[in-house]
RNA sequence: UGGGGCGUAGCCAAGCGGUAAGGCAACGGGUUUUGAUCCCGUGAUUCGCAGGUUCGAUCCCUGCCGCCCCAGCCA
């Protein structure tokens, strides 16, 4: 089967993919190419995530391939780590560039050749003017440009001087080859983009090689058309610069005619994605770092346990178009949830343990229960469980002045232990102060399991872990970094979520959980999914939450 | 007052002249040894607004309104 027969309902549809398959048709291109282009100065988030699902998902769904491209030709703002950074990303996300890692500066020979031939042609000049002058010759956005006094020295002159640019005759910034478009066009892009500037910096690649750098715009699309790309897709912000791609591929001798398309940019609630922004939050010490759980960092939800299963599910939700549009962080975290549902673990933890004796549970006595490690999934088998005398349950899940509707342990209540026995609250211990300390229940012993030969039943049950089996740990409660779901422009403070983290201290776990693998996830039983962080330390366990079960109690407590 | 885009339910979005898909959220109900999962049900007489063309318009035309992007030797 091609292509281009793949049943459609089964395939995500949209305008890019629309093009794609017209293009097919009407045999404009054999194989599809395409690519994602990150400059390497900064770390991936959620946003590049959509760039990536989309150049390579278009590639492997059409049967083509999609290229890693590094757009490194600002080497004042690129750094080799983030190269190295981004590519684990991309291969973490599920992606596989294969042979096709290329560089923009892989080019540079080429694109100078270009440029020369341009200022051969009478397309491109040198100019002498400064940067604020050349910002007043550019006009406004209703009030045409003026022509450059260089604009019209002789190509030869011209050539002679991009030599001498390249050899590294005159300072930084002192000289522009632009080309010679329009000076009065609507576009500004149009009115004589600067093609190569001069710069002295140590570029990751080329090191010292060059002292003048393409611009992006001289870059992009001869890049393209270089490595065979045929559909290159971008952000809305660059349909100004097509008329500009265009013309490049119209005036050089090319080996191939790539086109550009553009579709929005990702933005979600409760989080920013601006490099500016996350910048600010690393450096000003709001997170621990790049891969801080609480950053919307491909890195960062790595770390907080969010599988890239669920961010690819996630970006496959969403669909591709022109409109400006902010996705609210519940259609992240449903992925996640759905994800994590069907391949997490299912394990017993105690985030705020409260003591409880079962006094007519024989003392020194310890049994093992078999619990589902997964009810979606009966393959995944079960575990045996040590339960004894003194267990710990959770303190929330105790109230000893409960509320209608409160299914859980109160005085004299009857609750399911999870995959252990039916238990009833007898006594009540509190210290001086009136905290309630531990409970003192009994068992029926013809429970064990959690079900009642005599078809009796029990609203609620909870979960618990031996006392004496259990193995303690740190666990770090993370939610929403904003609480606010559009974060204001600057004062990001305001909006930030104190409560965006939460250390619990003396967590109590069952046994199992002392081997866990860092980001293995796991889902501990009416909590939510966690994982252990890759602080964690095999007598010092740190496990992170990744997202909290739906919980329709919390709901309706908080609707009174 | 220039140019380029966008405007369909709270959010995302399909629709391409024939009488408004789907997902998320919300709200009901059912199942349940996770108040989880799962299942069922509930939403636009209307597609930014106003005209026009047409037997018929969210889809075509005109005008208006709103929002976003562009005046880096950033990408």
């Amino acid at each position: 089967m091609s292509a281009t027969d793949t049943p459609s309902a089964e395939v995500p549809r949209d305008f890019i993919r629309d093009a794609i398959r017209s293009d097919l048709d009407a045999g404009r291109h054999t194989e599809i190419v395409t690519r994602f282009p990150p400059e390497p100065n900064g770390h991936l988030h959620i946003g590049h995530a959509k760039a990536i699902c989309l150049n390579f998902g278009v590639a492997q769904e059409f049967g083509g391939h999609c290229n890693l491209r590094f757009d490194d030709t600002n080497p004042a703002k690129e750094e080799i780590e983030f190269i190295d950074a981004i590519k684990q990303d991309v291969r973490w996300l599920g992606f596989d560039w294969g042979e096709h890692l290329y560089f923009a500066s892989d080019n540079f020979e080429q694109l100078y050749q270009w440029a020369e031939a341009l200022v051969q042609t009478g397309k491109a000049y040198v100019d002498d003017l400064s940067a604020d002058q050349m910002r007043e010759y550019r006009g406004t956005l209703t009030e045409p440009g003026r022509n450059s006094p260089f604009r019209d020295r002789t190509s030869e002159e011209s050539l002679d001087l991009l030599r001498q640019m390249r050899a590294g005759a005159f300072p930084d910034g002192t000289r522009v080859l632009r080309a010679k478009i329009d000076m009065a066009a609507d576009n500004v892009n149009l009115r004589d983009p600067v093609l190569y500037r001069i710069l002295r910096a140590p570029h990751p690649r080329t090191g010292e090689h060059w002292c003048i750098y393409p611009t992006y715009d001289f870059a992009h699309g001869q890049t393209d058309a270089i490595e065979g790309v045929t559909h290159s897709l971008c952000s809305l912000e660059f349909e100004d610069h097509r008329p500009l791609y265009d013309w490049f591929l119209d005036n050089l001798p090319v080996p191939s005619r790539p086109r550009q398309y553009e579709f929005s940019r990702l933005n979600l609630t409760h989080t920013v994605l601006s490099k500016r922004k996350l910048m600010r939050l690393v450096q000003d010490g709001y997170v621990d770092g790049w891969d801080d759980p609480r950053m919307p960092t491909l890195s960062g939800f790595r770390r907080r346990g969010v599988p890239a299963a669920a961010i690819r599910d996630f970006i496959g939700q969403l669909a591709i178009s022109k409109s400006y549009s902010t996705v609210e962080l519940a259609m992240l975290e449903h992925s996640i949830r759905e994800t994590l549902n069907a391949t997490a673990p299912r394990r017993l933890a105690v985030l705020k343990p409260l003591k409880v004796t079962i006094t007519n549970y024989p003392a020194g006595e310890t049994e093992q229960l078999e619990a589902t490690n997964n009810p979606q999934d009966q393959s995944a088998g079960t575990r045996p469980l040590p339960f004894s005398r003194e267990i710990y349950v959770e303190h929330d899940d105790f109230m000893a002045d409960p509320p209608r509707k409160f299914f859980r342990l109160s005085p004299g209540r009857e609750v399911r232990l999870r995959f252990a026995y039916f238990i009833t609250c007898q006594e009540v211990i509190e210290d001086d102060a009136g905290n309630v300390i531990e409970l003192r229940c009994t068992y029926d012993p013809a429970t064990r399991g959690g079900n009642a030969p005599d078809g009796r039943k029990v609203k609620g049950t909870i979960h618990w872990v031996s006392a004496a089996h259990a193995v303690p740990a740190e666990i770090r409660l993370y939610d929403r970094l904003f609480h606010a779901a559009h974060p204001a422009g600057d004062d990001l403070q305001n909006d930030l979520n104190p409560d965006a983290l939460v250390t619990l201290k003396g967590c109590q776990l069952e046994p199992h959980l002392a081997t866990a693998e860092a980001g293995q996830a796991v889902q501990f039983e009416r909590q939510g999914y966690f994982c252990a962080d890759p602080d964690s330390r095999p007598n010092a366990l740190v496990f992170n939450r990744t997202i909290g079960l739906r919980d329709a109690w919390a709901k309706m407590q908080a609707k009174g």
